[in-house]
DNA sequence: GTGTTAACTTAATGTTGACTTAAGATGATT
DNA sequence: AATCATCTTAAGTCAACATTAAGTTAACAC
């Protein structure tokens, strides 16, 4: 995975660099706008990020000029712009994602792993012998082809993703149902059964463990 | 809540300057050991955030020399530096706390905001051989995992959280049961010998005594 | 628009296992 | 030895979860 950055702060060049090669990418860096264009223009890269300001090309000129050839990279800015303003027209000179500074590292991490989970299509899901393919939106277990409602699938989702980290109840409503407040009719349990029942887990499969009391663990076994 | 900040990278100080102010805190910043030592002793900080290679005067011996003076407010040390010689020379020189960069900055400002609390790094919950994994509710003893009900991972983990003190069972009691009379029915005993049972604990493994007539105790050997 | 269907939510019932209690056994302290 | 606290076991209670069914909403075809 090869990421550009096109940032002029030195300090803030060598802070992403660094943890971004130790997260295991490949990193290339461009201190100022035009370069970023004549890197962007000979290489492939599977990700870009984007200072808002920076020398001879700014930002948001240089996003535009890169989306005339490539619509498919993803693009995210990297600034400490954040009016509502700036952000549309970011996203509208074609960016992915917008990150204010400061931000956390985890969090840009996670951000840039989203977009290669996004393009890609096919991040790789599984848990046991079940494969989740997200760019076709199916279960596969033993390459046999298993139908799950929307609902069913994100839930299901979010616990592999969260694979050997506890959901807690309250996470799940949260992050899947987007219900914010503390309000539990048992959905949630309906919901894991209809997924267990489909999946056919055997005890054997146990890969979705219930924990009394908190909430439900994902692990392949 | 006011922050003092010596580094001279002019990027990481306006990132980490405009960060906590966003979250809230009073910012100073010197750009080199000589303008943070002088700041030290003529103003009062509640925490210090100290790059190790500084001009004039280094990290290292800037610290020191706060600490002739002050031994109570916290000293984070930020530094690219991660060695384990450089670490506990960094420790041994009076600092609280170490954080590698590049650094998240949400983990910064939780560290931050530990060390307002307790003035006490958050140390893995350990007994012994014994480790405790919240995020999975996992208990491991020699890498093996033991299932534990929802009680006993809470009383067991309050004793490992309190480690060294006695926890009487009217303590117990209010913490863990959330029982604000005294009246004991002899529950924290069940649960104790449930918990001891289940972690299998040897003679030479007594990790948690029982004191008579007060509590209980848990302890590394 | 109306009708049909599938998905989602709620509610009711069944089942399980964690928690509590209490009572007898063990061991410590005097 | 007598007493008291703690350990251990077992049985009853209750809350959480599983399961099913019925009600509600949203999507789609016509």
């Amino acid at each position: 995975m090869h990421i550009l950055i096109v940032e002029d702060e030195i300090g803030i060049v060598q802070f992403l660099q660094q943890g971004l090669q130790e997260e295991g990418y490949l990193v290339t860096t461009a201190n100022d706008g035009s370069k970023g264009f004549e890197l962007s223009q000979n290489h492939q890269y599977d990700l870009i990020l984007l200072d808002w300001m920076l020398p001879k090309i700014n930002g948001l000129d240089l996003c535009k000029a890169i989306r005339i050839k490539d619509q498919l990279t993803p693009i995210i800015f990297l600034t400490a712009k954040d009016t509502v303003q700036e952000t549309i027209a970011g996203l509208k000179a074609g960016a992915n994602d917008y990150i204010k500074k400061p931000f956390s590292f985890e969090e840009l991490v996670e951000r840039i792993k989203v977009h290669f989970r996004h393009r890609k299509g096919n991040q790789e899901l599984t848990l046991g012998t079940i494969k989740i393919d997200l760019s076709k939106h199916v279960v596969l277990k033993n390459d046999e082809e298993i139908t799950l409602t929307q609902r069913e699938f994100e839930l299901l989702t979010y616990l592999i993703e969260n694979k050997g980290k506890v959901c807690t109840r309250n996470q799940i409503l949260k992050d899947v149902w987007d219900i914010n407040f503390e309000y539990d009719t048992g959905v949630i349990d309906v919901f894991m059964n209809a997924i267990r029942k489909k999946l056919n887990l055997k005890i054997e499969e146990d890969y979705i463990k219930t924990i009394r009391g908190i909430g439900y663990i994902a692990n392949d076994l």
